[in-house]
RNA sequence: GAUCCCAUAGCUCAGCUGGAUAGAGCAACGGUUUUCUAAACCGUAGGCCUUUGGUUCGAAUCCAAAUGGGAUCACCA
């Protein structure tokens, strides 16, 4: 049994037996620094109890507590907090019981719930951005922090490859291409395609000037420009079956998909399930059906369906056009139930963005609406939109921040600080190149981590990525420390593995903090868990590592005379650098062994 | 017009379910290296937590309104 819930039981015992009173819910916060002691407990709550004053209360409990429970050495009262102390002793055997134990467990519980992460969803007409960046960080992440909490985790990727933005660039290449492939150019499959939909768009903009200029109006002129009317014929074709429409989209879709599962390594990031929407955009009907019968929806004479969430302080919401075919909400829909009859999932995270809040607040609603009991396990995963200094990404006006670009770019910076740095010399080309690679890769995953996922933020492509203070590097550097420490002691073997921890080492207060800061990663992932927040984890990793750096700068080990001491500090820094890489690996970053 | 999200140091961000004197990093200024990796450490300076009301023993945190910023509100995806 953990210490808080040993106080906590020990409280309520106390509030009995001194005043005949009882509380339902007690809990301990951390000490605030500037006090003595590791644990506060707030007693204003319980005046209406003791019928006293606060300090008086206060005592009273701290005597109970110091009295009654033999982890508890002292206390101090400040006005209504009070403040306990607990032994080093059970510090250390704390510290001891968590010694050469991984601190995520790699074994699930056989009924584990089965969570399904949806992240990535990409468009077939474009390479990715930032934006995507973001995504693909963040349901990676909170897979790996959802599976670390016991939870049987199925990631997934819906790949948005069918529509009018495809026939766009598929158009534009059939036009203006000259068979260009990935092979003749030497590009990126995605970026290929990338660029035949930007040429469309810029054509397809000066058309709908000279539209404008024959006296159309805004409207007239982006239905009626030539090449609009040329791309809803290819998308009827595609519709169709038109062989050779189907059979450009194919080759085209190949190739983006090639240059996604470049970029995909690179973020190391992948997927159990992939869905295509090409498959899936016809589900839903059946539920349009199985919602008219039970009345949750009604039909308009023109023969479309709604539901009206007026009510609920939405709008109505259209989910069968009049002619019977289907829109984006009637997918999503569809997909949902086939998701829950295929994985019977407990919960459904969808990782979008924050523009598409309104969409996942009605697709839910209808489907709870609809009855299906697993609605309630669905969620949005919302995240703010990354901005550039000078506005939003727009990915028609050239102002993205492409995602290869990006990565290359950070790897590039990551090697130039490296050198300068002096700290290639002792490593191999192969070895420099993966150094590099985990350097940049990391400080960019972090940087964007640390951030609260709901709010926006600025991303300035001009100031690259920091490399010092709060950054993955940072953390990184005191990971290595601990390592080359580790490797030096077994080298001049002085470092014995077995014989962890003698009983009568004396901890520093510095040691005590971190050995509480370690006590506490598994209430951070489990809250890291519970609010799908990466940025939790980003955040404690830090602090431990900053403590520990702080701790490594005032504290020899090597040096330290007493062999005990040594091998204590040793196993110490140890499990230090477990935890730092136990919590990285939760953010889908990897650490180095030096650097 | 309606709905949703955001507002904390010059800049980028923490601050969990209300608790004691609001924290980091960057930028600025000063210091630390014969000592386990200085991508480090220490110090100085920097705040009406957007504003106004309310709830409370206690509010950056909860509620309401205002202001500013962003997003959304199609028989598009």
């Amino acid at each position: 049994m953990n210490i808080e819930q040993i106080l906590a039981d020990k409280t309520k015992e106390a509030l009995n037996a001194l005043y005949n009173g009882e509380v339902a819910t007690i809990s301990f916060e951390k000490t605030n620094p500037l006090f003595i002691g590791d644990f506060t407990l707030v007693v204003f709550n319980f005046l209406k109890l003791s019928k006293k004053k606060p300090e008086e209360t206060a005592n009273d409990l701290g005597n109970y507590l110091k009295t009654n429970v033999a982890e508890i050495v002292d206390f101090n009262v400040v006005k209504g907090f009070l403040n306990l102390v607990v032994s080093d002793s059970y510090w250390l055997t704390y510290l001891k019981s968590i010694q050469n134990k991984p601190f995520i467990s790699s074994e699930l519980p056989a009924d584990a719930p089965v969570v399904m992460v949806e992240y990535s969803s990409p468009n077939t007409n474009k390479p990715l951005h930032l934006g995507h960046v973001r995504n693909n960080l963040l349901g990676y992440s909170v897979a790996e922090i959802l599976k670390a909490a016991g939870n049987k985790v199925v990631k997934t990727n819906i790949v948005n490859d069918r529509g009018i933005h495809i026939c766009k660039s598929m158009l534009a290449w059939q036009k203006w291409g000259n068979g260009e492939t990935p092979e003749s150019s030497g590009m990126k499959g995605d970026h290929l395609v990338g660029k035949y939909y930007v040429s469309f768009d810029k054509n397809y903009k000066s058309q709908i000037s000279d539209c404008k200029l024959k006296g159309m109006s805004d409207e007239d002129a982006e239905k009626n420009a030539p090449l609009m009317l040329e791309i809803k014929e290819m998308l009827l074709k595609w519709e169709q079956g038109d062989s050779d429409v189907r059979a450009l989209w194919k080759m085209m879709n190949d190739w983006v998909y090639k240059g996604f599962e470049v970029s995909y390594k690179m973020m190391g990031v992948d997927f159990d399930k992939t869905y295509y929407e090409s498959n899936t955009y016809l589900l839903g009907k059946n539920i349009i059906d199985d919602g008219l019968a039970s009345g949750v929806l009604k039909r308009r004479e023109d023969n479309s369906v709604y539901i009206d969430l007026t009510a609920d302080g939405l709008d109505e919401k259209t989910l069968l056009r009049s002619d019977g075919t289907s829109l984006y909400m009637t997918q999503d829909l569809g997909t949902a139930r086939q998701r829950y009859e295929e994985n019977k999932f407990e919960i459904l995270i969808f990782t979008v963005g924050n523009e598409q809040d309104y969409h996942f607040k009605v697709l839910i609603l209808i489907l709870n609406k609809l009855g299906y009991d697993w609605a309630k396990g669905l969620h949005h995963l919302s995240y703010g939109m990354v901005e550039l200094p000078d506005g939003k990404m727009k990915s028609r006006e050239g102002t993205v921040v492409d995602a290869d670009d990006l990565m290359e770019e950070m790897i590039k910076t990551a090697a130039a600080t490296t050198k300068e740095l002096g700290k290639v010399e002792h490593l191999s080309v192969e070895e420099a190149e993966k150094l590099y690679k985990t350097i940049g890769m990391g400080a960019l995953k972090y940087f964007i981590l640390k951030v609260d996922p709901k709010k926006k933020m600025l991303f300035n492509p001009a100031e690259s990525i920091d490399f010092n203070g709060n950054t993955a590097p940072f953390i990184m550097f005191n990971y290595v420390r601990v390592r080359a420490m580790l490797r030096k002691a077994t080298d001049a073997g002085v470092y014995d593995e077995k014989n962890l921890i003698s009983e009568d080492i004396t901890i520093l207060p510095k040691e005590k903090e971190l050995i509480i800061k370690l006590y506490s990663f598994n209430s951070t992932l489990k809250e890291a868990a519970n609010g799908f927040s990466p940025a939790l984890i980003a955040n404690y990793v830090y602090d431990l590592a900053k403590e520990f750096s702080q701790y490594y700068h005032d504290t020899p080990v090597l040096k330290e005379e007493n062999k005990a001491i040594m091998n204590f500090r040793l196993h110490f820094s140890k499990t230090i650098g477990d935890a730092i890489n136990s919590s990285m690996k939760l953010l889908g970053i990897e650490v180095p062994e030096r650097m």
